[in-house]
DNA sequence: ATGGTCGGAAGCCGA
């Protein structure tokens, strides 16, 4: 079973892309964040026509919004709302093998890397610390659990182009990396992409628009994850990070993440 | 030290 996770960035604007993706990785789970679409004008009759036609959604206007799509059927889906926001970022399902599957999307938290300054980075540093009580709490209920999603912190210093000049920029802060592995903890949950890619190899998944040659400059980070719990590690087999997809027409700023798990 | 570019909305906000 091969299950990809891409913060997509628009799901109409990259319904096409969405094709290509399946055409390419041929995944049998997508997880996708920032589908920036309202329930009301999800396109799923398009994307059960790319073979997937069990969907779990919850998307609001114009900003956020998360989905699992999948060949197999989903049950039991839930939405889980953080910080007494509505804002649609974190859906989960079960799949028919009993294994359930978190699509989540952690505030991306602003520019300055100070809650006293920042209401945006508090509401990410809230976050944080709120589903992490939640997993932990939840460690024993079930045993097969996939965590995915934009989780918006690179924690490793092979995750960013330059450790020492993103140290205080958000998504790569001490306080940032030290919640994330918290929250890793809780699980507990294995970075399943780490598994398979040395820690030493150096590994994005994200690289700003505001480059004009994104390739060239390569000023990339780990933001969007892969996590499975311990039960799973045997049957992990392969993960990957699709680099190539960034430079697809009308690309997302992000690109898929995938891991294949073996029977 | 700054500004660069997107998407969705609607005449800016969030990334």
């Amino acid at each position: 079973m091969k299950i990809v996770t891409w913060n997509i960035n628009s799901v109409r604007l990259r319904l096409s892309n969405l094709g290509r993706l399946v055409e390419e990785l041929d995944p049998d789970v997508i997880c996708l964040q920032e589908t920036k679409a309202h329930d009301d004008v999800f396109p799923g009759a398009g994307i059960a026509a790319l073979g997937y036609p069990h969907q779990v959604i919850a998307g609001m206007k114009s900003y956020n919004g998360v989905a699992i799509l999948s060949r197999l059927p989903l049950s039991n889906p839930q939405t889980q709302s953080w910080c007494g926001k509505e804002d649609c970022r974190h859906i989960f399902a079960t799949l028919p093998n009993g294994t359930e599957v978190h699509s989540v999307y952690i505030p991306a938290g602003g520019d300055i890397p100070d809650p006293a300054a920042n209401p945006k980075f508090a509401h990410k540093l809230q976050f944080l610390d709120d589903i992490t009580a939640w997993s932990h709490a939840r460690q024993g209920d079930v045993t097969k659990r996939i965590l995915v999603g934009d989780l918006n912190i690179a924690p490793l210093e092979t995750d960013v182009w330059s450790h020492k000049q993103l140290l205080k920029v958000v998504s790569h802060t001490p306080i940032e990396v030290e919640k994330l592995s918290k929250f890793q903890a809780s699980g507990p949950w294995i970075d399943a992409v780490r598994e398979i890619i040395p820690p030493e190899e150096r590994l994005y998944s994200w690289w700003s628009y505001r480059s004009s040659d994104w390739q060239a400059a390569d000023k990339g980070r780990r933001l969007d994850h892969i996590w499975i719990s311990e039960t799973l590690r045997p049957h992990l087999t392969d993960a990957r990070i699709y680099r190539d997809v960034r430079g697809w027409d009308l690309a997302s700023d992000h690109v898929p993440v995938s891991i294949t798990l073996a029977d």
